[in-house]
RNA sequence: GCCCGGGUGGCGGAAUUGGUGAUACGCGAUGGCCUCAAAAGCCAUUGUCCCUAGUGGACAUGUGGGUUCGAGUCCCACCCCGGGUACCA
């Protein structure tokens, strides 16, 4: 037998036990046991996986672990989010074609999460490039365009004139092109999406019914963002177009005396063609959302030379452009009311444009309560008494209507890119958009020569692939182009899992319903706003249609935090992406799980560095020393007393404390720390306490660090015991060792502590302070002073004070 | 800008519901044992400052206020760092 503990051929060994016996596979088949589908993000395979997988599936396999051994039937899959923007760059610079570079990924993904010894069901794996999975996201899509929730119509997108494509806002770096350096123009484009709008409401409300972080739930509010208030028809006599506005502050109306459209909107050059008005739409379209939500930047703006007539005064009042209307909120153009909100103030100073009090509520601009003025028949009401009047009046001139505005918009899904999942339409000439039928899917992403074709989504140039006929009429017609945003591929992977081999349907609606929702998912809380709500969304859509039985996929939600470096976001582009395999060589993969979850709380951010995992690993390792010596001693240790030994009150006290941190707490490394804290007991006490507490203790932290370090956890169990760990149900810890019949009690003078005493742990209110007042500290300390109060803890503290 | 987090020793962090000398556990550092030597291992010390060196004192949880018998924990204001901000995923 080996001396000293040997990652390299302990861990080989487990693994190979658990892929031969299929332990971590389970079928649809229920039994007695409760089932849980515990589910971390898949990852987007590029490159090699980087330390925050590590973590990841580190924390995703430690529940499933913990899960399993409390009783559950647990599903545990995995897949690759294999579509996506850095793979066609990859192609772009290098002419390698994303799918070759996307699955030697994978392979190595494979190859680590298996070294990792993560207990995944690998019958259930795929990637979401493949035609047997895309086949499905199109047969989703058709299905969402079939009931209105998919629809056309015209998008501002970043465009870069000198590669003639269309820039993610990633590739925009301050206005320019990350690639050739060019001006970023905008370009109005024909652009698919889903309408989650109208979902916003089931989104909020449904919020309450899953167990989610609280600011991640928070977050998703914040983001769908309901406010109540008016729309607001604002007319321009000359074009004869109305512009419904969305207003919070209908009361203020009569103070309306400018309004103001968004860069971005549709109509924007229709009102004004002029080439001032082009470079400011571009120059404003260019700057970050942070940059123009600024408060402290002057007001920029161009006036259009048009006017819209105020419906409640019947004034025309001047049109403008300004880049501190955001297209993103209400309709993309305000009404604007400078004495009563700030911005607007701002802006009709820079621009002299008249100020018109509305409500008495102090100094200009004031955004509070108070009396109408110059206000028509208004006059003289308070403004929140106005408010619902005001609202009724335009609602029966037709002049608006109450509304209720989110923040949420409508997901654009489409992509004009090559790597991602093809939208399974053709345009026919007489029958307009027209959906390729089911049984002609998948429409197979086919191959092209360039990634970066110029002027048009990359598949246009596939001319022999984009000729099609139309499905209604057999005549010429032409495929879409434009791919899905890998957003929607991960919309639904989840259900996938449940029945991944299904070629009638994306899953059987019986075994979804058996598996979801999800128990326990886990990811980057980077994810909190986007894939979660667009998750959400296609679950409730899914269900409406009949397909689903369940309203939210993912019942309990923990984000992780992520691991940075130097304070950093690690990332592909920032070139400061850790690899996990040098732990996992260096020190073995039980070491580099435990020391990722050891690092600190693993919802919060953690700095990367390597030192420490050799402590980590010493703590292994004097575990597997401890255990192989106990092995190995035949000696009955020490006699029992007829008290447990302390040693033996430190397992159960560990196994308490490990199983508390791990449900719901997620507090890994602590659990850790604990099972540390027994093994360093161990060593202290082995000699003195009974050789069977011993063994118990050592099998308890081979038990107890199992989910951390599975391989090492087996090898030190079956040492004490012969038994298979994870066969084991999870220890349960012995209340009678857990409680103690003296307590140290804490006497405190102001809140200082001047002393400790031993005190029965039972002791009455009135037994403490008497115990407390006889200290020989209190006494020195008191100094003659009254106490004239004292503050009694029961089973902790007294508290005297005095004057 | 807006939304959401975070800030505790030389370092990562602990303190779970306002109640034990705040700093568990680990790293690092220092000293010792073992060894021909090294590695590994084992043992011990380790918040800062002060002094009369003790069973001593003062100060310490980003900054400034506040609530409380008692605050790392609650409230107010501010500073700094991270994430998201809809085409990175």
């Amino acid at each position: 037998m080996a001396d000293r503990y040997d990652p390299t051929t302990i861990e080989p060994k487990w693994q190979r036990v658990w892929a031969e016996e299929h332990t971590w596979e389970v079928s649809n088949e229920a039994d007695e046991r409760p089932k849980a589908y515990v589910l971390e993000m898949l990852p987007y395979p590029s490159g090699e996986p980087h330390i925050g997988h590590l973590k990841t599936y580190a924390v995703g396999d430690a529940v499933a672990h913990f899960q399993r051994r409390r009783g559950q039937r647990v599903l545990h899959p995995m897949g690759y989010d294999a579509f996506g923007l850095p793979a066609e760059n990859h192609a772009i610079r290098t002419g390698q074609h994303p799918r070759e570079s996307t699955e030697a990924s994978i392979a190595e993904f494979q190859r680590q999460f298996r070294r990792w010894g993560i207990s995944i069901d690998w019958t259930r794996e795929f990637g979401t490039h493949q035609p047997e999975y895309y086949r499905w996201t199109q047969w989703i899509f058709l299905r969402l365009l079939e009931r209105g929730l998919a629809y056309r119509k015209e998008a501002a997108v970043k465009w870069c004139p000198n590669d003639a494509t269309v820039l993610a806002n990633e590739q925009v770096v301050d206005g320019r092109c990350e690639r050739c350096g060019a001006e970023v123009e905008v370009r109005q484009l024909e652009q698919w999406f889903f309408r989650i709008t109208d979902y916003a409401d089931r989104l909020l409300d449904d919020l309450e019914t899953i167990e989610w972080p609280p600011h991640v739930v928070r977050m998703q509010q914040n983001w769908i963002g309901r406010s109540e208030g008016a729309e607001v028809t604002f007319r321009c006599e000359e074009l004869g177009v109305d512009y419904p506005v969305f207003t919070t502050r209908p009361d203020t109306l009569f103070g309306a005396t400018f309004f103001v459209m968004a860069p971005e909107h549709p109509d924007v050059f229709r009102l004004n063609d002029s080439p001032e008005v082009h470079e400011y739409v571009n120059r404003a379209l260019n700057e970050s959302v942070e940059e123009r939500g600024s408060e402290h930047k002057p007001k920029t703006g161009v006036a259009l030379g048009r006017t819209v007539t105020n419906p409640v005064t019947g004034e025309q009042i001047p049109m403008f452009v300004a880049d501190y209307v955001l297209m993103e909120y209400g309709t993309g153009a305000i009404m604007a009311v400078p004495a009563h909100d700030e911005r607007d103030f701002e802006f009709a100073k820079a621009f002299d444009v008249p100020i018109r009090r509305v409500v008495e509520c102090g100094e200009l601009p004031c955004t509070g309560d108070g009396p109408l003025v110059n206000s028509g028949r208004f006059d003289g009401i308070h403004n929140r008494e106005a408010y619902p009047q005001i609202i009724e009046w335009l609602e029966s001139d037709g002049l608006g209507k109450r509304s209720i505005n989110y923040r949420l918009r409508d997901w654009l899904l489409s992509r004009q890119r090559y790597w991602g999942c093809p939208i399974p339409v053709v345009y026919c000439d007489e029958h307009g958009i027209v959906p390729v039928p089911d049984d002609q899917l998948p429409v197979a992403l086919p191959d092209v020569e360039d990634y970066a074709p110029k002027g048009k989504s990359p598949l246009a140039a596939a001319e022999d692939w984009v000729s099609t006929t139309c499905p209604v009429c057999g005549k010429p017609a032409r495929r879409e182009t434009d791919t899905m945003d890998t957003f929607v591929d991960s919309s639904w992977y989840f259900l996938r899992y449940c029945d991944p081999h299904n070629d009638q349907a994306p899953f059987d609606r019986e075994v979804a319903d058996y598996w979801m929702p999800v128990d326990q998912y886990i990811g980057g809380v980077e994810h909190a706003i986007l894939h979660l709500l667009y998750a959400r969304f296609f679950v409730k859509a899914l269900a409406d249609m009949g397909y689903l039985g369940v309203q939210e996929p993912f019942a309990r939600l923990f984000t992780q935090g992520m691991i940075l470096r130097d304070g950093d976001k690690m990332s592909k582009s920032k070139g400061n992406v850790v690899s996990p395999q040098s732990v996992v060589e260096r020190y073995g993969a039980d070491t580099a799980r435990s020391y990722v979850l050891f690092l600190g709380p693993p919802n919060q951010d953690a700095d990367w560095s390597e030192e420490g995992a050799g402590g980590v690993h010493r703590f292994l390792s004097r575990l597997w020393t401890a255990a192989t010596q106990a092995a190995a001693d035949e000696s009955a240790g020490a006699p029992p007393d007829g008290q447990p030994s302390a040693l033996l009150r430190k397992a159960h006290w560990a196994i308490d404390k490990v199983t508390r941190d791990m449900e719901g707490r997620f507090a890994f490394n602590t659990a850790i720390a604990a099972v540390m804290e027994l093994v360093n007991d161990v060593y202290r006490e082995r000699e003195s306490a009974p050789q069977a507490d011993v063994r118990f203790a050592i099998a308890t932290a081979g038990s107890l660090i199992f989910p951390f370090a599975p391989h090492l956890g087996a090898e030190v169990y079956e040492l004490m015991t012969g038994d298979r760990v994870w066969e084991q149900p999870w220890p349960e810890a012995d209340p009678a060792m857990l409680t103690t019949d003296e307590i140290q009690l804490v006497v405190q003078l102001n809140g200082k502590l001047v002393d400790r005493i031993p005190a029965p742990a039972e002791a009455s209110r009135e037994q403490l302070e008497e115990i407390a007042r006889g200290s020989g500290k209190l006494a020195a300390r008191l100094n003659g002073k009254q106490i004239v109060k004292a503050v009694v803890v029961p089973g902790k503290l007294v508290n005297f004070v005095v004057k």
